[in-house]
DNA sequence: GTCCGACGCTGCTGTAGGTAAGCGCATCCT
DNA sequence: AGGATGCGCTTACCTACAGCAGCGTCGGAC
């Protein structure tokens, strides 16, 4: 049996994790909450950036949260291009979809070098009827997992390159925010123009394109690795973004 | 007390609605399966085509199975334009993804007449927790819904106008005909080129030119509400369509 | 009847974004 | 030092698609 005090510095050390974090955003979690999520943690693994982790058609993979760096989902195209469907970072799962069904339908490849801690489906199932809050919680960021793959897809359906390249970097921005890294000013930006382009439909010769217009007005400088948003205001209103993503502070549940 | 020739009875019917054909699709189900399941078809509405029955910002809406027509889900743009996410056919659910937000994020509108099961949640979570498959299935089923809006997007993204227009096509027979509307011949089609244009992030005129040359091709004509695929295996490789969705007649898992 | 609105179809013109190619500047290898 | 290699950046040219305008057909309202 754990010491009281012993568990409560457990759940001091996993409060700050970007997983905690992003559910905190969410529900309001309790000290019990945060010591049944410490378990998921311990086994943790590191990936080096370029080799994928999970390949389409793999049969019965295990799933990762991400704890820090970056990775892509992607789709494959017989023509060699592919589509990046998602980015995830740190406080992500990795896999969480593909796990129901016995194959993944995509791939996941680390663009930095990363850190995750594998979650075999049965503790986690397990950890949910434990904790209910839990439950809601991860439910609740699969959901906005999936309204943001929704939101991708209307960019790319209706959007022009410029609105949705500076929608794109908004979202990423918020999400950053919520986790703690990055801010309104900008952010740390792994992502080459290449994997941009693969992201948003484009070429990486018109992302450069577009990067540069975005600068040239005033509105945002992505350079050496960094994102800055020059002027806020304008890009919400030239993307249409949904400010209230970027600003939430709390949690939206108490 | 219901006597177990009535309940036999009461299975007898509620199998061959589309839920059940799409959920005996991936797990095999019990007669106790299927008559929880006639539980959640009580309150039957009906909706005309045209008027929304789902507004994004919304709050606190029902979840509906779709007995009979179509519906669309749909994100509105500031410019006046709409990028469709999905169609929504008979067995589908509408609007299963917002009821974990507080606040839905799409709208969906009745394609054609349309008729409707109204699911309260907690009735949805009592039936899972008295039937695990039939959770499995549900759950199983949602997961191939973002499948499909996964595989939008990478259209969106990758394929230009003709491929993504024939993978849609094939995609929608492929649901059709595991639902029993439909086969592999073709499947009636309600939809005018207004809607498939705001589905496929193309304009109507070029949805038009599109289908011309689809037809002139011999590879698929839609003419006069009916869909039909003269020429399969063209197709398939055309969209680099995954042909296994097509194929599959028994249930995946049993 | 004839008016009107949906919807389908086509031709013309403009443009957003793709393709190809090349340069500069890092970093790494030998 | 010299050559790879990867990434960012740019220019010139080309095409897939949009936008607009117009015309035909069908079906419903009056």
């Amino acid at each position: 049996m754990v010491r009281p005090d012993a568990k409560r510095l457990c759940a001091m050390t996993i409060v700050n994790s970007p997983f905690a974090r992003k559910l905190a955003a969410f529900v309001t979690l309790s000290d019990s909450d945060l010591t049944v999520l410490s378990d998921l943690y311990r086994r943790r693994r590191v990936f080096p950036a370029g080799r994928d982790l999970m390949h389409q058609g793999q049969t019965s993979h295990p799933v990762y949260i991400l704890a820090d760096g970056w990775a892509c989902s992607y789709k494959l195209l017989p023509g060699g291009t592919r589509q990046i469907v998602d980015f995830q970072i740190p406080g992500d799962f990795l896999g969480l979809r593909s796990v129901l069904f016995r194959t993944a339908d995509h791939n996941i490849e680390p663009i930095t070098r990363v850190e995750a801690s594998e979650v075999m489906a049965h503790d986690l199932l397990d950890a949910f009827a434990r904790t209910p809050r839990l439950a809601t919680a991860v439910l609740w960021a699969a959901s906005r997992d999936e309204a943001m793959v929704v939101e991708h897809l209307v960019g790319l359906g209706r959007r022009n390159a410029v609105e949705r390249t500076a929608h794109f970097l908004l979202e990423m921005g918020a999400r950053l925010k919520l986790v703690g890294i990055g801010s309104k000013a900008g952010f740390a930006c792994p992502l080459s123009q290449y994997l941009l382009a693969d992201a948003l439909g484009l070429s990486a010769v018109h992302i450069n394109r577009v990067l540069r217009e975005l600068r040239e007005d005033g509105l945002l400088t992505f350079q050496h690795g960094q994102v800055v948003f020059d002027d806020l205001a304008g890009l919400v209103k030239l993307a249409d973004f949904d400010a209230a993503y970027l600003d939430h502070d709390g949690p939206l549940l108490r």
